[in-house]
DNA sequence: AAACATGGTTCCATTATTCGGAACAAATCC
DNA sequence: GGATTTGTTCCGAATAATGGAACCATGTTT
């Protein structure tokens, strides 16, 4: 199952996917029943886990769980690794006018990755949704950047999807996505017609670089309870239109300053 | 300069916070002049990081960057190592009743961690936003939090703190800070009067477990330009409330079942 | 165009770390 | 009180990390 994990880096991070699936603190025992580690090795990677702060040891209850250093590299990744702060700004105006839920996502290995996002009520914070995986094949950000993916990225993509059948209107085999990501590609605009939950429906557009490939996506999500398939499609264009202010903005953003800004110093002088 | 850091766990971990230091991609060269490891090793480490995803490698312009397992990571910190999800309702709630910048925080070894935020309905630029940390002894949330710890917790803190004199206003030193926290403890109030940043004066409340210790705090934060100390100490009361009902709902919070749930089975069944 | 940087990658013998079985200690349960 | 579960420490053997140096690929200088 675990394959070819390199190296003590390897296991210790392995370790830390495992105490965050528990998704609550977890006792020593649980971990190693778990993992396949023997016990002094297990014990001796908390500890260092422990000691570089990316686990917290609660030494009333005896339990890990994940720690403070993580939250404090995440924000960095967000920053860096996402076009969601550029987005920002547009996002929050898009959600203004519009009312309804709205994701910005990026596509990671085959996967979405929801960066940010807005609901109709409520500004929502960074982690609290953003952070999140889906499949790609079957939800309307997913296929919005698989349709402009060049051959080689879109082969390698698609032979990552699982192809489950969520719903009846999944796609269940690359042939029939094929087919859809080449209409979506003319048009821009992708639907997801309660392919990956029943009832739930959405538009997406994708942001592009000047090369024409996919940074990320937004979409416009909402339910058929609520919302018809047009009734989305009259958002698109704003949808597009926020998409080519993100995509303009991309452009012109060149990382400032080339020096260096450290992280946590300890004690900040 | 750097200590005791254990293992090659450590170094890498080091390395990371180093690529999230500089806040953008960065060259293997960059990294190599600034980390003090030789280049091979440097290398090596480098690709370990990557292929496990925790580093992203580009290869058309040879960078490195943050990689998105942190953001997955830390998805799953935020939401286990924090209140924030417990607080996230209540903090909707305050936020939209007074229409300030609110922040709930922990404390994180002598700092503060911002755990969550909403924006003011015309938000102030300033520092401090989720995922970020700051002092704990020149911001109102930390203070709050300060003065509940008891005697050997506080000590670790106050040995903790930088005491560099951010403004006029900032305590240098343990000793006025004390004398604060005692006031602070009997009136459940803390206050940042320009402390951290000119002009930025906030109201902070702590939210406290049953015995009586911090588990983290609220505040509102705002701008002399716009407001006085009275208007926030106005507010005090509904932070109160809040901060209470959070404690409430945190106390009565055990954590829900023992089954496992991988974090991410690579592709979804 | 040849010579030279500069930035990045690979080799491999040496060395230092990690490994993990098993003994030990501590808290829990009969 | 003794037995069991749970967590911690030891230490020789095994392995993985180390880093100097050679190498390769770009882009630069004369």
């Amino acid at each position: 199952m675990d394959k070819p994990a390199d190296g003590t880096v390897g296991k210790a991070l392995t370790l830390l996917d495992e105490v965050a699936g528990y998704g609550r603190p977890v006792r020593f025992a649980e971990i190693l029943a778990g993992a396949d580690l023997p016990k002094a090795t297990l014990y001796r990677l908390l500890q260092t886990l422990v000691s570089q702060r990316m686990l917290a040891y609660d030494e009333a209850d005896h339990t890990y769980a994940l720690g403070s250093r993580l939250i404090r590299l995440a924000h960095a990744a967000w920053q860096q690794t996402t076009l969601a702060p550029l987005a920002r700004a547009h996002l929050d105006r898009l959600s203004e006018a519009i009312g309804e839920t709205v994701h910005l996502a990026k596509l990671d290995n085959g996967q979405v990755l929801y960066i940010d996002k807005r609901n109709a009520r409520r500004p929502i914070p960074m982690f609290s949704d953003a952070g999140k995986i889906g499949p790609a094949y079957c939800t309307g950000v997913g296929k919005a950047m698989l349709a402009h993916l060049d051959a080689p990225a879109l082969e390698k993509a698609l032979a990552q999807q699982s192809w489950y059948p969520h719903t009846p209107a999944t796609h269940v085999s690359a042939g029939t996505l094929r087919r859809e990501l080449a209409g979506i590609r003319e048009s821009g605009v992708a639907f997801d017609r309660e392919e990956h939950e029943p009832t739930i429906i959405c538009v997406a557009v994708p942001i592009l670089d000047e090369a024409g490939r996919p940074l990320g996506a937004l979409s416009v999500t909402s339910s058929t309870l609520r919302h018809s398939l047009a009734d989305l499609a009259a958002l698109a264009p704003s949808l597009a239109e926020t998409a080519a202010a993100i995509a303009r903005e991309a452009a012109a953003f060149t990382f400032p300053g080339a020096s260096r800004a450290p992280m946590h110093g300890g004690t900040n002088a």
